[in-house]
DNA sequence: CTTTTTTTGTACCAGATCGCATAAAAAGCT
DNA sequence: AGCTTTTTATGCGATCTGGTACAAAAAAAG
């Protein structure tokens, strides 16, 4: 018999009653909540319904509400760079991995099972941030890292001799996450998918063109 | 003697005890403390204590909380269209109108007496509007008078031979104002004011040509 | 000086919110 | 079966929150 089946649980089962949830899939869960409301319009009783846990439950899974906030804003930084970076290994022309970074983006700000919730980022850490320094830092330090995956791959693409030579990738980064942000606040305002996937074409053509 | 020193106040003073405070100001207070910690999460005590007044008062002259934010709301898109048309006046190249319009932003952005509060409609009213369709509807209302002046701004400097006949203003404006948004994201997350000075530089430059 | 009108300021209520104490439940271990 | 360990579930208490009732205060009107 393997020691586990799909990564590496431990197969000694632990010694007390097993929990009733699985603290992924739990932490997804409050992330949606958080994502609904922002984090001060939600209640630890939201988060409670949201998951089907109940608070002492919770507090012991993930600690008080600015943690479990935390924990929830460090998940979806990693999947939406999962979603980007994939997206960038597409191949392809400089407008055509931009567009597959954009429809990844859209992907997930319309990943809502009723309501539209764009960004979980400028969606609720935003408002957060000049208040709260550890939201502030990992927000920021999101964004230094969009700016760099951009600014690499125009480089890239200058170095192919797909832009032209006097192009200033990082100029053209700062306007592609531009772009990315301009879309993740308006679709929380309301504006449809295809909407902002025009814009999003719009932007491709003036910044690749 | 006239009727009134400033505006159009009625000499006849009204009848009972006088307003201890003056409303317009108290507005701008009660902004503020929105500003700093949006909508959810400042709490009336919070805007009482910013405007001296306390809650009765406040009721009386605005209404409940929700009726206070979309006043303060109303008069901040008010207040940054004003600022931003008189940039778009100011004559001379695209690129330097485009300018003076980011400067007069961040003017606004930095205003804070303490705190970089960035935009408040980014900064609050984002992540209300799922949630609530009339912060949904002034918040989109808004963004599509930016895209209006700005996509008149290119059209006049396209027909003034300032940019290329082929140029597209639509996708221009959709550029510039998701420059304008970035830079909104970015103050409230940490972003200094010269840091997003020169990324607005590097945007028109890439914009205008 | 009294009446009338309007605003202010204190106090209160009902409900929400958060954390925690404690008991019950569910498992493994001996 | 009984003990130990860990999680679940209920419920309590202190504080916060939004709204409002009511009396005191301040001014004009009569």
């Amino acid at each position: 018999m393997r020691s586990g089946t799909k990564k590496d649980e431990p197969e000694k089962k632990p010694r007390g009653r097993p929990r009733a949830y699985d603290p992924e899939t739990a932490l997804r869960a409050a992330a949606q909540a958080f994502w609904k409301a922002g984090y001060a319009g939600t209640s630890l009783d939201d988060i409670a319904a949201a998951t089907g846990m109940n608070r002492p439950s919770l507090r012991a899974a993930f600690g008080d509400k600015h943690d479990i906030y935390i924990k929830a804003l460090s998940d979806y930084w990693e999947r939406k760079f999962a979603a980007m970076r994939q997206a960038f290994g597409h191949g392809g022309s400089v407008a055509d991995t931009l567009m597959s970074v954009y429809d990844a983006s859209l992907a997930i700000y319309f990943s809502g099972d009723e309501q539209v919730l764009g960004c979980f980022v400028v969606g609720t850490a935003i408002t957060e941030a000049p208040n709260d320094p550890e939201i502030q830092r990992l927000t920021a330090e999101g964004f230094r890292t969009l700016d760099a995956d951009f600014e690499a791959l125009f480089k890239r693409a200058r170095a192919a001799g797909e832009l032209s030579r006097d192009a200033d990738p990082k100029a053209l980064a700062l306007l592609a996450v531009a772009t990315m942000h301009s879309m993740a606040v308006r679709a929380r305002a309301g504006s449809s998918r295809s909407e902002l996937r025009k814009l999003a074409q719009k932007a491709v053509s003036v910044i690749c063109g």
